[in-house]
DNA sequence: ACTTGCGGGACGGCCCGTTTCT
DNA sequence: AGAAACGGGCCGTCCCGCAAGT
């Protein structure tokens, strides 16, 4: 590295870094306007280059989408099995731990854009959606139901089904996202999200543990 | 020519079915492809009309969409106020009767189409998603809410948030429609809808009830 | 006559009527919005009538122009060509009669219209520019022509090449009617058109006489 | 075209000379057609460019027109008040001047279509008619009517209304170019342009000259 | 060589003149 | 006579592929 021009250092950052500064600014707009409505022009204006050069680092639009989702929402799950995995504690503290990870990193950042994205437009990207459903959702949900197993086979659970109560636990905090970049931007009414979360996981847990 | 009935119309005058065909037409295909994508042509293929005709009852695509919620939601939630204010029981019946019924009309129907739809694409129409929370949803929250609230002064419920409770309340419920008719398509495991609802009104109960 | 019912006359009126109405609306219309942007529809609220009984009376739109054009310009030429012949005096006061009759049953009332529309849209009436063409302007300038050179001969007027003269005797008081209806309308600055056509015929006069 | 070489390109970048070449073929379709029947695919075949590159340089069909008036006319009018200032001789000799100079740039040239398109479709164009009213027919009255009332003054000329005669000056002059380009068109009897002016010019300067 | 940006082609919503049914 | 429906066409838009620039 200490061989090379200081020029040509900048100018090799420069092109590593523009693919992540191309979808940093796509996902800057296809949140506010989704996907469609996203002109390739809007991208390649706020990223800083020309239209022309989107295609040098990515196939299509959707392309663009794809690598977004990969990149970025992957790596998460992998951070959160390697989360689990490494904690110790009851059951419900690992679902804890878990929900309030999600929500830290992805919740309540940008990130959260993506799922309802994904959710919004799935139509147009099959092959995306089931990318994301096998290598995000199922993952997921085979964490949590393992977690909720391992609950029920210790006594700290109730019988419930792990199935439906994983889909029940992971709904509201998915709807959150999803309804506060959608229909809740219309919404005059405001909510307390840390307030709803934690209402979920109250309930939640009085439901599922005994007593 | 005119003495045979062999001659074949090409069309006949049928004004007070049309609209609702074409509603009809346009909300399958708006559940199949979404908004954007559904061009006016299929729409017309489907209600057996011509293109121009669909002008002659709607101002445009997006009166279309309009049309659809007004006279097809709206309805419902004035039933369902009716079918809460006229139920007698305690408010755990209550809600799981408005929660069932819900399921009923609109959760397994075609109308579960219409939340999807305003969630994925509420940015294409500002003022139909405004509408939409005034006239639906925040009456359907403010009937649940007041029945929670109800529940908590009769002391059949713990001392929750009442908002919070609620939106934890609705969202699995919301959220099955809208996974059902995106991401779920995709979606390899499929799940038992009564199971989801059952578990989740279970938890919810065993979370918001004494003991 | 009188062995038909009050009734049947009254319809029968109104039948007779109705091309009248259509083409008064037509002609107003045109007149405000130009022929390609007028639309039937408009015509048929304005006559009071439904857009399908326009072609019970004319073939199509295009048609619609052509009556009006035949209907009540082409009388008019016969009337000036019948005021001329009736005419005694030198040929200034022949022309001068002639202008302010024009003036007075074309000019300055709605009929001023149709020769703007016909220069204006002259291109998607190639019959009927021709039609008005041969039955109206030739006949005019033949008119007129026919006048200045027995003025000339007579010895009133200047050797003058008729032809030429009559193209600016006709042009200033033409041009006036569409400027009028053109880009006079976007004019802040008004004029007397009474004191144009003084004017002109003054400067014409003094022009084409001797002394 | 580029069809000199063997190699056989599809386009090139000629950034530079497209807006023109899409100005030449519009003037020529407007000329033909009229504005309104005109098609942006008719303008693009004719430039040898595909529709949307219409786009790159005018944001519509409107817009096109704008630029050819401002582009073309307005210079045009820059030049003949140069002209006039810069001119010696009679009060006579500078109108007859303007006259004949605007009648070889403009009078004679495809750019009279312009005024004649104008008169004929203003109603499409309220903006653009006022801009022209203000930045064309305003100064060149202006122009021509401070000659005139300056012959008065100087004794050159008669005492005439200087502004219904510059109405009269001018009138003739458009008129034919409007009516060469519409019911002109369907006119079996030709004249002679030159000539034309040649009596107008002078029949205006007999008339507001002294004896 | 990498970036730029012009150009191509296709399509969708909307509109309207005309025809057909009642 | 009136009202409903048809059918075709246009403007504006946008994604993407190549040829010029730096």
């Amino acid at each position: 590295m200490a061989h090379t021009t200081a020029h040509k250092q900048r100018w090799q950052r420069r092109k590593a870094a523009r693919p992540g500064e191309i979808l940093d600014a796509a996902l800057e707009l296809f949140t506010e306007k989704g996907f469609v409505a996203t002109r390739l022009d809007e991208i390649a204006d706020r990223a800083g280059v020309s239209k022309g050069t989107l295609y040098l680092y990515f196939d299509s639009k959707e392309d663009m989408f794809r690598a977004m989702v990969q990149n970025i929402i992957v790596p998460h799950v992998d951070q959160a099995e390697q989360l689990i995995s490494d904690h110790v504690g009851t059951q419900r503290e690992l679902i804890e731990c878990f929900v309030w990870n999600w929500w830290e990193v992805v919740g309540k950042t940008r990130l959260a854009a993506i799922p309802k994205l994904l959710v919004a437009e799935a139509h147009h990207f099959p092959e995306l959606a089931e990318f994301y459903v096998i290598h995000v959702v199922d993952r997921v949900r085979n964490l949590l139901a393992a977690i909720i197993r391992q609950g029920v086979a210790q006594g700290e659970f109730k019988k419930v089904d792990a199935n439906s109560a994983v889909r029940v636990l992971i709904a509201p905090l998915v709807f959150a996202v999803i309804w506060d970049r959608s229909l809740g931007l219309f919404d005059k009414s405001d909510y307390d999200r840390g307030q709803y979360i934690r209402t979920h996981l109250q309930l939640f847990f009085e439901g599922v543990s005994h007593r």
